[in-house]
DNA sequence: CCTTATGTTCAACGTTTATTGAACTATTGA
DNA sequence: TCAATAGTTCAATAAACGTTGAACATAAGG
């Protein structure tokens, strides 16, 4: 008798809620937490390079376990999208999901959070400043 | 000698941030709160009205005790300003500086939450729906 | 096949949170 | 002066949260 501790293959196929599930609430208190906004922070600096990350390129920001309970917080609500290949796992931002949902939402987060990249300790990205007084 | 329990006068002159000491994760995790939410979404509704609303007017989302709880939230992270008048107290939105400190924040937020005003249990406004497919 | 790398799951923990009712303060109006 | 009103504070509770390390699963490389 196999393990029952693990439930079919749910690290192979992570659960996402649809798009009209995606409920504010928990997308808001999830984007509250210092760690899981570097996170999207970060995948947002990236979008215009490449719109996916390795969950191994956040290692910076805690250890793995507790970044795994983050990302399936943020994949949970909604904010961002889990594929597995091979042993990896590549997560990127819903923002279509997210802008038809809430429009301006994602951005004025991130925008805001540019502006306190010091004060969140945001690892600062390539050049996302835009030169307005705080 | 007076009871102790009651640090001066502070319910008559409620601790405020300064614009600059608002944090965003703070106001994040303040609006995550659906109690929170449907007050901040109650005073933008009647913001061009009048800025200011009684803390009774709240009574329908839950006793007096838990929205003072609430209240004190939402005025420690910087999204309201209470002012005191007599035996009540008048609450209003820090609008000017939240818009200073993240723009367009605080209107995404209300936007998405009016269009999920039924999901969310938010007493609808006057005429706040603008007609916009989901 | 065995080892290594990547990431998840679990159990435990201490902390924070939301909610309640009772006690309390302060002001208003009779 | 007394009662009523508005709202805060406190203590207690249960639930949710973030963090940790150990155990586990899975796939890739030698």
């Amino acid at each position: 008798m196999r393990s029952l501790r693990y439930d079919s293959d749910m690290s192979r196929t992570p659960l996402h809620p649809t798009r009209e599930q995606i409920e504010l609430p928990m997308v808001l208190d999830c984007l509250s937490d210092p760690i899981r906004l570097a996170i999207v922070y970060q995948l947002a600096q990236q979008e215009h390079i490449s719109s996916e990350l390795c969950c191994g390129d956040f290692s910076g920001l805690g250890g793995k376990s507790n970044l795994a309970y983050h990302f399936a917080k943020l994949r949970e609500c909604g904010l961002m999208q889990t594929r597995v290949a091979g042993t990896n796992r590549f997560v990127r931002l819903r923002r279509e999901d997210l802008d038809a949902r809430f429009p301006g939402l994602l951005d004025a987060v991130i925008n805001s959070a540019a502006k306190d990249a010091d004060r969140l300790q945001l690892l600062s990205g390539c050049d996302v400043v835009d030169a307005q007084s705080n």
